[in-house]
This record gives C-alpha cells, sequence and structure tokens, in this order.
DNA sequence: AAAGCGGGGAT
DNA sequence: ATCCCAGCTTT
C-alpha cells in the first residue's frame, strides 16, 4: 500500500468523532477551522457548540455585534480571528447574498482565511482537490521523507506545499486531508510517538536515521518582552466602575479593561504616585487606593509577560461614562481581567 | 523575512 | 521551563 492509502486506512480505525466532521455545511466548517487555528480540539470544541448555538446561520453571525462574537469568544485567544470571522459574515451576507465561497480562490479573499483554511473548507465542504498544510502535516512530511527544511521558513513552507500537493488523494481529498492532520494528532505526535506500533515506520525515513526527536526543523523562537500592567479599579459610591475598550493596535483589540497605566517597572506598594495620570481623569489628590495584589500578577502571553498589579481606588463620583459593576461580565475581557473580575469581592 | 498576536495542554 | 496547537496579518 502507497503512503495516502496506509493514511486513509488509519483514519478509518482511529478518527474521533467530532462535530464538524458531520456535516457538509461550509459555514459550520469554517466556524470549525477559524476557531481551531492554533488551538487544541479541546479547547475549541466548546467555543464550536457555543458559536453553533448563538449564531446556527451565517446571517445570524452577521447581524450580531462585533462586540457580543467577542465576549462569545473570551477566552479562546488570537481575538483578530473573532474580528476577522464577524467582518467575513456581514461581506458573504452583505457582498455576496449570503452565498458562501465555494472554492479555494474565493475563500482566500476572507478575512482571517489563508492557504491552510481555505484548502480545508475547499476540501471538506467541496470535495476540491486542495492540499492542507498545518503543523500536523508538517510534522508528519517531514520525518516520514526526512526533510529537515525549516517549516517556518518562507522556502520550506513552498517545499511543504508543494510535497503535500503531490500526495493528496485526488479522488478524495477530504478524507485524505483529515486522514493525515488526524494521524499527525494522534499518532505522528510532536513527543515521543509510539513509533513501533506506527502504520508507516516501514517507510519513515526519520525513524530509519533516528531523526523523530530533531524533525520537524522549526526557526528560532519569539523573544518575551516584559511589560508592568497597572489596572485602575476605580469604584464609587453608587457601586458605578470605570470600564474602557482596548481600541489600540496590539494585544486585546477592541476588549474592555480598567484603565490601564504602563510603567517602567513593578512598583512598590508605596510608589503609586509614580504613575503617570495625565491622560486619566484622576489626579492622586482625591481618592484613597490600596493593592489588591501584594506580587504581580504575571499573565503569559507568547511574546510578552504582562506584570500586573490591580489598584483599587475609591471616589466619591465617577463621571457618567462609568459603568454598573453588575454589568462588568456584558463585556468581552482578556482572561487576565475576567480573572480578576471573577476574584475581586466587590 | 520577521514580528505580532492568547491561552491552555503536554512533557 | 519549553514546545506545540486544524495559522493569519502586518510590518
Amino acid at each position: 500500500m502507497n503512503f495516502k492509502f496506509q493514511l486513509i486506512y488509519w483514519y478509518s480505525n482511529n478518527k474521533r468523532q467530532l462535530p464538524w466532521r458531520e456535516t457538509k455545511n461550509p459555514y459550520y466548517i469554517w466556524l470549525s477551522e477559524i476557531i481551531l487555528q492554533q488551538t487544541q480540539v479541546k479547547q475549541g470544541l466548546p467555543y464550536y457548540d457555543a458559536f453553533v448555538d448563538q449564531y446556527p446561520t451565517i446571517f445570524d453571525l452577521a447581524e450580531a455585534t462585533e462586540t457580543s462574537v467577542l465576549k462569545l469568544w473570551q477566552g479562546l485567544g488570537y481575538y483578530s480571528r473573532a474580528r476577522n470571522l464577524h467582518a467575513a459574515a456581514k461581506y458573504v451576507v452583505n457582498e455576496l447574498n449570503g452565498e458562501f465561497p465555494n472554492n479555494y480562490k474565493d475563500l482566500l479573499k476572507l478575512k482571517g482565511v489563508g492557504d491552510y483554511t481555505a484548502s480545508a473548507i475547499a476540501s471538506f465542504a467541496y470535495n476540491e482537490v486542495a492540499a492542507v498544510v498545518d503543523g500536523n502535516v508538517y510534522r508528519v512530511l517531514s520525518r516520514y521523507f526526512g526533510i529537515d527544511t525549516a517549516i517556518n521558513s518562507t522556502i520550506g513552507i513552498k517545499e511543504f506545499k508543494s510535497l503535500a500537493t503531490s500526495l493528496i488523494d485526488k479522488a478524495q481529498p477530504a478524507i485524505y486531508n483529515q486522514a493525515i492532520m488526524e494521524f499527525g494528532a494522534l499518532q505522528c505526535k510532536p513527543k515521543n510517538p509510539d513509533c513501533h506500533i506506527c502504520p508507516l515506520k516501514d517507510g519513515c525515513v526519520a525513524l530509519q536515521k533516528n531523526l523523530v526527536s530533531v524533525l520537524p526543523v522549526k526557526l528560532k523562537k519569539t523573544k518575551v518582552t516584559n511589560k508592568y500592567y497597572n489596572f485602575l479599579v476605580c469604584i464609587d459610591n453608587s457601586k458605578q466602575i470605570l470600564f474602557e475598550k482596548r481600541t489600540n493596535k496590539g494585544i486585546w483589540q477592541n476588549l474592555y479593561q480598567f484603565p490601564l497605566i504602563e510603567s517602567e517597572k513593578s512598583l512598590a506598594p508605596e510608589e503609586f504616585h509614580l504613575l503617570n495620570f495625565e491622560n486619566t481623569i484622576l489626579s492622586t489628590e482625591d481618592f484613597d487606593y490600596s493593592l489588591y495584589n501584594e506580587t504581580d500578577i504575571i499573565h503569559k502571553l507568547s511574546h510578552q509577560h504582562l506584570h500586573t498589579k490591580f489598584w483599587i481606588i475609591d471616589i466619591d463620583q465617577l463621571p457618567n461614562n462609568a459603568i454598573a459593576i453588575a454589568s462588568l461580565t456584558n463585556y468581552p475581557t482578556s482572561v487576565l481581567i475576567s480573572d480578576f473580575i471573577d476574584n475581586f469581592n466587590f
């Protein structure tokens, strides 16, 4: 048996039952693919169910507000996916008369849809011969064929896409694509795969040459920068609180948070006055404050470590852009903020 | 070509 | 700690 039939045979015996595999509806398949970008199935599954439940059609999604879409996305990370998802839904409904793009080339025009996702939707929903290359595929191909080209280099991306295209089963592209990804996820795992029970072991170059643990090759890691965040939790006598939208570029765009002042270093409790209040409505004179967390909460993103302090500030009367404390949970926020809201005794 | 963008799981 | 996850967009 050749490579593709071995994969498909293995898949038929080992595949997981997942809801997006039970449908050919391109909207549901698209939804699942966006959710699963850089996200493990276990983490994405409850979000998929929630989106299907709350937005059963692309029209429902298009009619929603971005804030409500972000709220449902809360906790999943990479929030540009949610913003792009919503924008693409509006594009399909308003510009394409609600007809979902039905081929690789047109799928690529959707915001948040790149080569992998366009190939996945085109093959799964329309059985188009378009080879997917995700993290699983990179791993399987680099090991089986013993390829040490860096998978995140420009040349590597082209080389693996070309190889994947040459291998796909043109008679059943949907099954083949599913099979190679599932094989990478369950059998050809990143760490300590059980190669002695692998159906492809006889042809696997990495196994013969003892290169399983070093393939695939990936270029360097991103450098982590440290930042020092000071959130001002400003509460007044009528249980109002300041909460505002992050409109800047960068992390957590369009999510909500308490007023934030960055500092150059981690401040001691008595150094509160060193914060730069220039762009806030507060002056350091007219309120009492305390520090919620004695030691910094370190919120780790892939490229930033956020050393965070929550300063609790009591004020007589906040301006009328403040919101009710009871309504805080209606707003989409980062995990850093939602954890605080869940734990703080308001 | 490189950097930016989250959060959690596995080891 | 470190790497990885059904990657894409911006610089």
